[in-house]
DNA sequence: GCATTAATGTAATTAAATTACATATGCAAC
DNA sequence: GTTGCATATGTAATTTAATTACATTAATGC
């Protein structure tokens, strides 16, 4: 657990004193960064030996000692500052925050991701009979990517972006079969109508959406993938480059239990990769 | 410019003990975030009050400041430690180095992004009679994510990810039309021959690959995009994701151009994401 | 080569952090 | 409810670190 985390945690046993500084720390952690015992022990109504004690309880050499990590913690959290973008906000701005926004997103979503859940989709997907990827709007081409990923695997892909085609193929699928939806909202109908369908007919139902959604719901495994710092505008983007992620994570997963399979996956994409490294001077 | 990077400077005119103390500290940033005045005053081989008013002149209030600043740096500074994916890893490890490579590749692809070339990208797009977006293999569901955004817009957008389509469509495009190809190399033969094609009809060719390639220089103008670390495995997969913050980049920038389309822009995405946003409790 | 300025060091001072010790508070057993 | 123990907190002393004041040395310009 992060320092900051450990000084909000109601649930840790602190005597009096020690929870008055833990409020006072917390209510803004960067001022006590360039702050002495002193200052810290008048603010928090408290004796400066105490303060010394309350670092050293928490596992710090002492107040500097205390102080240093607390500055280390700060400047590691993002800056978080991912805002909605501005009609006055230069080039430059506006890209920095896609990228924030991304990052956050990719953060959140390693961060709520549940190891057991991945390796329970690679079981599903590494065993299935069949896999069929589906996805509407943006995520249909989230689910053309996962297709292309996974046709490197000895396995039946197909990637249906018709909701038509999706509901035909999920028709046909049954026990042993495993459905792979992704949706960002986890609330589109069709999407939500699909896994039902592919349940009842005894297959594997993983979902890459919102955590809690009704898609969620209806689904065997779900890879919650959230997006990142709650802001209005571009959160569809960057939850999209999160699903992308997650998608990546599995196909490692996949590739990584099947190490003959692996080797040559390895092999093929350092192949691939050659002419990336080669010098750029000489053409072709 | 960053602390360390000030440290290691050479350009920057420092005196003697200054330079002194600048090697000293650049060789191993980290052991000095816990060391007193007098311990780095011996190791670099000067008095102590040298190490202060080294302090002072780099802008910090005092030798306590500097040493929180540099924590902070070294904190900040990415794990970077993205490394290749080993048989042996587990689920978590590999999750963690799937993300941690996407951040890296963001990172590095925001840093390397120039502002006035997504400026020329969206002032050519903006303009375009009409903008087809071409790419291959794991490009292609990058161009048709491209497309999914651009539709919003007033433009003529199409996207292929069959190269005779492609070359058909090309073929057609003229002066005032926009071609984006998105290429992970930027080494594929038929998109370098698309571009150069489009090139040649007086088409605006942006292209969203790795900088230097052959393809960058067919085009009028590149958003280079970066691997992230040089690990061999995954390089692809990152910056894939990179590849879709750029062109959410554009698309935002693109928005923002057109104060009513954006308005209405944001209206409606946050229309679509007001269901994600109420309760999941309630079903439907 | 001498004057002047900047740079560095020594010693003194101040401030901060830590320790030692005393007191108070809370809890359990009787 | 009181006694005894343990934990928690505070006061004062000590140590340590950081800073300042002043002296000395090295460097640069004339």
């Amino acid at each position: 657990m992060t320092l900051i985390a450990r000084l909000a945690d109601p649930t840790a046993r602190q005597s009096k004193s020690a929870r008055k500084l833990s409020a006072c720390i917390s209510a803004d952690p960067a001022a006590f960064t360039a702050i002495s015992t002193a200052a810290l022990a008048e603010l928090a109504g408290v004796s400066e030996p105490t303060v010394h004690r309350f670092c050293i309880a928490l596992g710090y050499k002492g107040f500097p000692d205390f102080k240093l990590a607390l500055a280390a913690e700060l400047a590691q959290r993002q800056p978080r500052i991912a805002r909605d973008i501005e009609p006055e906000d230069s080039t430059g701005t506006v890209a920095a925050k896609i990228f924030e926004a991304a990052h956050a997103s990719l953060h959140d979503t390693l961060q709520a991701l549940r190891a057991q859940d991945i390796a329970a989709a690679v079981d599903a997907l590494a065993n299935a009979g069949s896999v069929m990827l589906c996805g509407l709007g943006a995520s249909a081409s989230v689910a053309t990517d996962a297709q292309h990923k996974l046709l490197r695997f000895p396995l039946h892909v197909s990637a249906h972006s018709d909701i038509i085609n999706q509901r035909i193929a999920a028709t046909g699928l049954g026990g042993g079969d495993c459905l792979l939806c992704i949706s960002h909202s986890g609330r589109s109908e069709a999407i939500i109508e699909l896994a039902r369908l592919a349940a009842q007919n005894g297959a594997t139902v993983i979902a890459i959406t919102a955590a809690g959604s009704p898609l969620a719901r209806e689904c065997t495994v779900t890879l919650g993938v959230e997006g990142g710092e709650d802001t209005d505008i571009y959160t569809p983007m960057s939850s999209r480059i999160a699903q992308l992620a997650v998608i990546d994570t599995l196909v490692a997963c996949l590739a990584q239990r099947q190490p003959d399979l692996f080797a040559q996956h390895l092999e093929q994409v350092k192949r691939n990769l050659r002419p990336t490294r080669r010098g750029t001077r000489q053409r072709k």
